[in-house]
DNA sequence: TCAAAAATGATTAATATTGATCAAAAGTAA
DNA sequence: TTACTTTTGATCAATATTAATCATTTTTGA
């Protein structure tokens, strides 16, 4: 193998693990530990990758940085959830991404798939923009900067001009008895919008807001084709959405 | 782990916490608090935290790492056509910024001012998005990775709801005979738009360009108001310009 | 085919990182 | 202020990583 072979490969395997050490690319490449330190210390001084004591980290894209999630210390939980969201996609499909954290989680899992991804979030934008395979349509309208997202009039009409198979949504409250609710006006007609335009929708939403109530109510239960939350959940309100016909599926 | 992982790491959990004193931090990255004190120290000099008696605490305004700095050929040139260009921005304007690397250049000299920008160029975006005084109006529709800006119809549509005080706008090639020209088509239909749907507009252009065209024919000179160019520009071509009735600035 | 050049892998000396220890400095409370 | 506690920075030893060197293999070009 070569060095632009191997550079390509230590790109892609970076690209999927965020770093990685010396011995664990030499292993992956079956090429010697000298070799792959000659590599990258080659590829970083393209400015392709960042070394490390060890290894070597990923680069961020350098554009968009501004507006990448920081992505440190994510719940195991979140990342179950929406691993188990991310099997729903099917290559070829369409697919609404919201501008939640849990939503925003699906990314790492979703990168292997052939898809189109309409989203107004940032950090999702900024996470698959360098898929080959994903197509991106970004939604226009008003950013609101402290969230990272487009929203506003323009954007629902924007999404309006759109049919997806599926929508990846999430809401800070859940029940029974009032449905989906969000703390914001701004956020739940964006929400709603995806919701009109999917063929199905796929709830992300972690226990802790299984039961609770944001004030805005925005959509029914009925409209929600699956629930995915994880095993934490409360199991007596679980069994309350299902009684009212929810899907419930639990991640984990 | 290396010190970059933990850089990371220890931004991000930062960014959630505001403040850590150095024994949580060690916990959370399962380092000693040697350790930490040394990262800290390091990264506290790169100036993207503070430093605190007994931790660290999240820095407001992280220096920019280096996008725009870095990004290619900062020419003196461009950056001279850009502030004039820039000049012609009033407090209150809402303005139209097309996607060139000329017209990027302006965000450095906007970024004092109170104004609205509409625009489909994904840099400007993250040049412009900490900016309190600047509102951003993201233009929706496809994703132009390469580019790393929006195209298509959907562009287009959602440019034709907005007017805009003026437009700043690049090109491929500008001649006295044929107008201004582009190389592609996708972006032409942009600037078309942005050209429609503005009071004024303004070309930013270096001197290379003029005299020069490329093979789309997508709008007359009489469609703009001022040409911005370098001192270094053919004065015969300058001239055929002027006498077709183009305002002319030499910024330099 | 052969010789020259380049790439690879192994070895080793040099360097960097880490956590522990401890004296000095900084902060806190009376 | 003074005494007390906490935090720090320096130093050191242990460990891990690296760059440099060299022999071997592979590739290249005549």
């Amino acid at each position: 193998m070569n060095f632009q072979e191997r550079k390509k490969k230590i790109l892609a395997a970076l690209d999927e693990a965020e770093s990685l050490t010396v011995f664990e690319l030499a292993e992956i490449l079956e090429a010697s530990p000298a070799t792959i330190r000659r590599d990258l210390g080659d590829i970083a001084e393209e400015g392709l990758l960042i070394r490390t004591h060890g290894g070597a980290m990923k680069m961020e894209n350098p554009v968009l940085t501004g507006f990448s999630e920081k992505s440190g210390v994510n719940s195991p939980t979140k990342e179950q959830i929406a691993e188990k969201a991310a099997s729903f996609v099917q290559d070829g499909d369409i697919i609404f991404l919201d501008c939640g954290s849990t939503v925003f989680q699906m990314c790492r899992f979703l990168k292997k798939k052939s898809i189109r991804v309409i989203t107004n979030s940032l950090p999702i934008l900024a996470e698959l923009i360098d898929v080959p395979s994903i197509q991106i349509n970004l939604i226009g309208g008003e950013l609101n900067k402290a969230r990272k997202a487009v929203h506003g009039d323009k954007a629902v009409q924007h999404i309006n001009g759109y049919h997806a198979h599926k929508a990846f949504i999430g809401v800070d409250g859940l029940s029974a008895e009032n449905g989906l609710t969000a703390h914001s006006e701004h956020e739940s007609t964006i929400t709603t919008a995806f919701i009109r335009n999917a063929g199905q929708v796929i709830l992300l939403c972690d226990a802790s807001k299984i039961g609770r109530d944001s004030y805005v109510k925005f959509a029914e239960l009925s409209a929600i084709h699956a629930l995915i939350t994880d095993s934490s959940a409360d199991e007596a309100k679980i069994k309350a959405l299902q009684q009212n016909g929810l899907n419930v599926e639990l991640a984990g």
